[in-house]
DNA sequence: TGCTGGCACTCCTGGAGACAGAGTGCCAGT
DNA sequence: ACTGGCACTCTGTCTCCAGGAGTGCCAGCA
């Protein structure tokens, strides 16, 4: 019982009409607005097919029909066809992200017109530490015991900590530190550098290898394990679009969730492949996001990639434009880091 | 036509009885639930006058009173008692507070502390770079002509810029640079700080001063006019407590406002006394928070204050409550930054 | 003068019933 | 395999009708 061409049109344009009308569709109404070149009554009998497979459903008896989640991941992987993006799009990403003198600037800028282009809410993630290398490594002393370290990677990404030691340091011994991890740590991913930092320790003189290793430890420890990711949110104002309607019932859960950013990295964090991500509804693994869609993307300069972005919408959402607007603005996003 | 003492007392036990059912209040249950000690027809009496005089209001004639704006404004100046905080409160304050390792720290748990406890929408603002002072600056030459600037203040607070050099410099410039900087402005208030990189450049071999002058006016510049004000918030989830009773209609312009920086840093960023501040609806100066209030203070260590803080709610909101936990919070969060 | 009980009035709320509209499922016909 | 027709079902809306809550006013009482 495969679905025939017909069907599958029937699907896509249920799709499209309920996307846009947010109201459900019946037989007549489909056959008046796309040219199925059939009548509303095989019309019916092909939802009557699809609902059996599950990929759309009646709200109530004498109900227009509505997509499922089922519906619309099909949809998406073989019905819904590209859509470039107009002109004025591409001229409002360029025009919004020219002039970003800051790595927080870009980031800020990014996360702002993803959320106006595509009318949802918009969450960027800045380049992973995990994902970049040591520019430089500033060590400020604050005080005999405490320290300021400040690492400047070369996705422009800045990270301050303050280092609390364990044993008073004198600033020669905090100087030659800061010297030997540049000299060692600078081109190195961060994730390469324990054993670096390790072998740095070993090279001091002797009588000074224990406050080294002292300060390399603490440095180590600062800079892998308290290494965190940080994100940007914007748009939440758009889930009240379409009133309530959408989330069945309150949108309370879905803005509790926005505000965990393990969530929100776990949702846009997935950078595997440099391909878009979209999940779907029951999809997501988050309860509280049952009711959401979520589109995500890798970006980063050239091939590589640093980090995260997306939107997240109600399921009923028009995934093509939001795909390719979530496309657009990454790659828009890596060339500006590429140039930098 | 003055308001006696029992009209007072009614106009509290309204205001009290509305915040806690959400229901508009009449006269038969207020007499129930308050010992007034006279009839409901008393009672309506003065909630007619009450009414005249614009503290109340009827949703629709044979309903109950409601508090007006004015209601509201006069139970807070005038008829609120002081509510200590539960012990419990305390405890949840310190547990929450004690282990921040950072500033940054200290600011996102403040934030998600203070939103917890009032269970409402809150907002900290990191220490005013203005009201900082310098505790040390770190120049970082990218390449000839980008460096990154590093300052680190008083208050915990480490900013950083990507400087762009007019016209390329040697390390060893900069390094002159960063050195003469710290000298001249380490301990200074970033207010005060133009008229010493000025006199920073005089001091310079004449034969280096044309790059010194360059390189110091851009650090100026970067310092001063680009110190932006950050700020953190927390608790949107709130803001659905109360179905969409609260924020007539829509809460959509609420979460509009609260994207806004300028508008959040307008509603917390008034610092002038250490006294708490309450607008209660229509005393907010921006349209779309017209049916929210917001309670706000300053903070600091000791006496001085660096930033603000405060939570923003319905008007129907516990106002003994939330101002009693902003003030602890306040103060709590300035013993933090006061032991540092 | 100030408080109280009583009473008529207003208005919201919720349920019941009626009705139009939209959409379906099915069946017989082409 | 598609189509037109028809009966059926369900929702949403409207109206109507009580029930209830609360008020305003008035006359009586301390």
């Amino acid at each position: 019982m495969s679905l025939d061409d017909r069907k599958l049109e029937v699907l896509r344009a249920i799709v499209e009409d309920y996307v846009e009308t947010q109201e459900p569709v019946g037989s007549k109404s489909l056959v008046e607005r796309h040219q199925l070149g059939v009548s509303p009554a095989t019309v019916r009998n092909d939802m009557a097919v699809l609902e059996e497979e599950g990929y759309i459903r009646q709200p109530h008896t004498s109900a227009g029909r509505v997509p499922t989640d089922a519906g619309y991941r099909l949809f998406v992987d073989r019905l819904s066809r590209v859509k470039p993006l107009s002109p004025a799009e591409r001229r409002a990403i360029e025009r919004f992200l020219i002039g970003a003198v800051d790595l927080d600037d870009v980031v800020h800028r990014t996360v702002r017109l993803l959320a106006q282009l595509t009318r949802q809410v918009a969450v960027v993630q800045y380049p992973s530490l995990a994902r970049s290398s040591v520019r430089h490594l500033e060590l400020v002393p604050i005080s005999t015991t405490r320290i300021m370290l400040v690492m400047i990677a070369d996705t422009g990404r800045v990270e301050q900590r303050l280092v609390e030691l364990p044993a008073p340091a004198t600033p020669d011994d905090v100087m030659e530190l800061r010297r030997k991890a540049n000299e060692k740590l600078a081109g190195q991913r961060l994730s390469d550098t324990p054993p670096l930092v390790a072998s740095l320790v070993d090279e001091c003189a002797p009588d000074r290898r224990g406050t080294m290793a002292c300060l390399a430890s603490v440095l180590l420890e600062t800079l892998v394990e308290r290494s965190e990711e940080r994100l940007m949110l914007a748009g939440t104002a758009n889930l009240t679009r379409g009133g309530v309607l959408d989330f069945q019932g309150t949108l309370r859960p879905v803005l509790e969730a926005l505000e965990e950013e393990v969530i929100l990295l776990k949702l846009i964090g997935d950078l595997e492949p440099s391909k878009t991500r979209v999940r779907i509804g029951d999809e997501n693994e988050i309860d509280n996001l049952r009711s959401t869609s979520v589109v995500s993307t890798g970006y980063g300069p050239g091939a590589t990639i640093v980090g995260g972005l997306g939107v997240l919408g109600p399921t009923r959402m028009d995934y093509p434009g939001t795909i390719a607007t979530v496309r657009a603005v990454a790659r828009y996003v890596g060339d500006l880091l590429a140039q930098n």
